[in-house]
RNA sequence: GCCGGGGUGGUGUAGCCUGGUCAGCACAGGGGACUGUGGAUCCCCUAGCCCGGGUUCAAAUCCCGGCCCCGGCCCCA
């Protein structure tokens, strides 16, 4: 019986034509982050898996890839960056100026069932700032999380904003005693039809009037200026009514970003529930994919403190990869990448001399920057010229003996068949001007 | 963790319902016809029924379990 290893379930290998389109978004995102003068950390891929149980409690060690290590330590692959980098910051930033400003790329692990846009390993590009509590950290973030976006082509999303203190103002608002249970239900509405929605919320046993203020909430999504008026009208406590003013201001600084076309509030969004504790937002769009979210982000002020740092405000977001990059390929955002070499140089038979005349040609190319490559197989030079067309080779070098006796190899341009031969020496210029360069 | 649909050479597939010819085809790969000139043609080669168990004289085909893939639920820190 042969041994077969496989890949592990809920990961995937990249070939070279897809890692050539993952790195060109990578690129586009991090030239924004980086104008935006943050800067990158990477942390370790597994950290101790208490880390994660102190920010989010037992439940989501379920959901860890979690593991004891040969020294008995429990560790877990990390699900997400930010708790290693507040974990970062307590340990080693504390005194450092303010704000901290940080992204990283980098690859994140689950143990969740697969899905459409979801694996067991998925890369996240994120941002965390650090240590300011202003409604400008909080708009210089979203701003450049849908900067982001557009610099990777994408024009057709929406970011929308949500605030977990009104969330959380209104549970109480309507005695429940169960908010992230509410908070589910709410953030879950745009599955469901209205009929489903009410129904549900009968089943978590609000009263006729307590749906009524539900409805009514999930209807403050839409533009800034249109829905922003009607939670005024909806939350009356002193909290409330700044959190209001903080939104009126985001999205008035986000105007400033040039940005507005983007935004919407949606007082529906909770997105998850450990340590959100003011504005909350994700991006979303449209496509057939059946992706939902494809980044998210928001305040998380309580986690440095819950780490053992002193009490910090913080904000960041990530966007999804995974989520992202399928639906700038189904929009056909993504540019065509050519993975040739431009030049291919072939040894006429197998001579000592010819082959080393192939390797200094090549080797001349590659040191002059060009993307050169010579033939290995040994093939015969018919096989070996159908190997350059069938890969769209532009231009073939070749050397043989006849050639090299009177100092020349000859060059052949693959389209049009022309071929002419060149002095040894002279064909590093003759490629470069052939190939613009 | 739960539910549905799938798994045949490297890739894409036929065969499965109605068990029984050496599991067919295309593309890709290697070699040759053609020992210094390509994308053509012809020939040859490499290579497969996801794994395990069961039913049967006989299993790619039927049954059970597992694994993996696709999608949905839960969850999404």
């Amino acid at each position: 019986m042969e041994m077969r290893i496989e890949r592990v379930k809920g990961t995937r290998d990249f070939l070279s034509e897809e890692m050539a389109k993952r790195r060109w978004v990578f690129e586009r995102i991090r030239e924004t982050f980086e104008r935006y003068n943050f800067r990158e950390v990477l942390t370790p891929t597994f950290e101790y898996t208490d880390l994660f149980r102190l920010r989010s409690g037992e439940e989501v060690v379920k959901q860890l890839y979690a593991f004891t290590d040969k020294g008995g330590r429990d560790v877990s692959l990390r699900p997400d960056m930010t708790s290693s980098v507040a974990r970062l910051y307590v340990n080693r930033f504390q005194n450092a100026p303010k704000p901290v400003k940080w992204y990283y790329i980098a690859n994140m692990f689950r143990y969740e069932e697969p899905q459409s846009g979801r694996f067991r390993e998925f890369w996240q590009a994120g941002v965390e700032l650090i240590g300011s509590d202003k409604v400008e950290a909080d708009a210089e973030v979203i701003a450049l999380f849908a900067q982001s976006y557009l610099a990777t082509g994408l024009e057709d999303f929406t970011v929308n904003i949500g605030n977990r203190v009104l969330l959380d103002e209104f549970a109480r608002m309507l005695g429940v005693r169960d908010d992230i249970g509410l908070m589910r239900l709410i953030d879950k509405k745009d599955k469901l039809s209205r009929e489903e929605f009410v129904d549900a919320l009968k089943d978590f046993g609000l009263s006729d009037e307590g749906i009524e203020k539900v409805l009514s909430l999930v209807e403050i999504k839409g533009k800034p200026d249109e829905v922003l008026p009607m939670a005024e009208e909806l939350f009356t406590s002193g909290e409330a009514r700044a959190e209001i003013d903080r939104l009126y201001e985001l999205v008035d600084l986000l105007d400033a970003y040039g940005v507005s076309k983007w935004v919407r509030i949606d007082l529906g969004i909770a997105r998850g529930f450990d340590y959100y504790t003011s504005v909350v937002f994700e991006a979303i769009a449209p496509n057939d994919l059946g992706i939902g979210s494809i980044g998210g982000g928001g305040r998380y002020d309580n986690l440095i403190e819950v780490f053992g740092g002193k009490p910090t405000p913080a904000t960041g977001f990530a966007i999804g990869l995974e989520r992202l990059i399928p639906i700038l390929e189904w929009k056909g955002l993504l540019p065509e990448m050519k993975l040739r070499p431009e030049v291919y140089v072939i040894p006429i038979g197998q001579g000592r001399v010819v082959k080393k005349a192939a390797i200094e040609v090549v080797s001349a190319l590659r040191g002059a920057g060009v993307e050169a490559d010579v033939e290995l197989t040994g093939r015969k030079l018919r096989k070996a010229l159908d190997y350059a067309g069938r890969l769209g080779i532009s231009f073939v070098v070749l050397v043989g003996r006849k050639d090299l006796e009177e100092g020349r190899v000859t060059v052949r341009n693959m389209e049009t068949g022309e071929q002419k031969a060149v002095e040894i020496e002279g064909v590093v210029d003759e490629m470069a001007e052939r190939l613009g360069l």
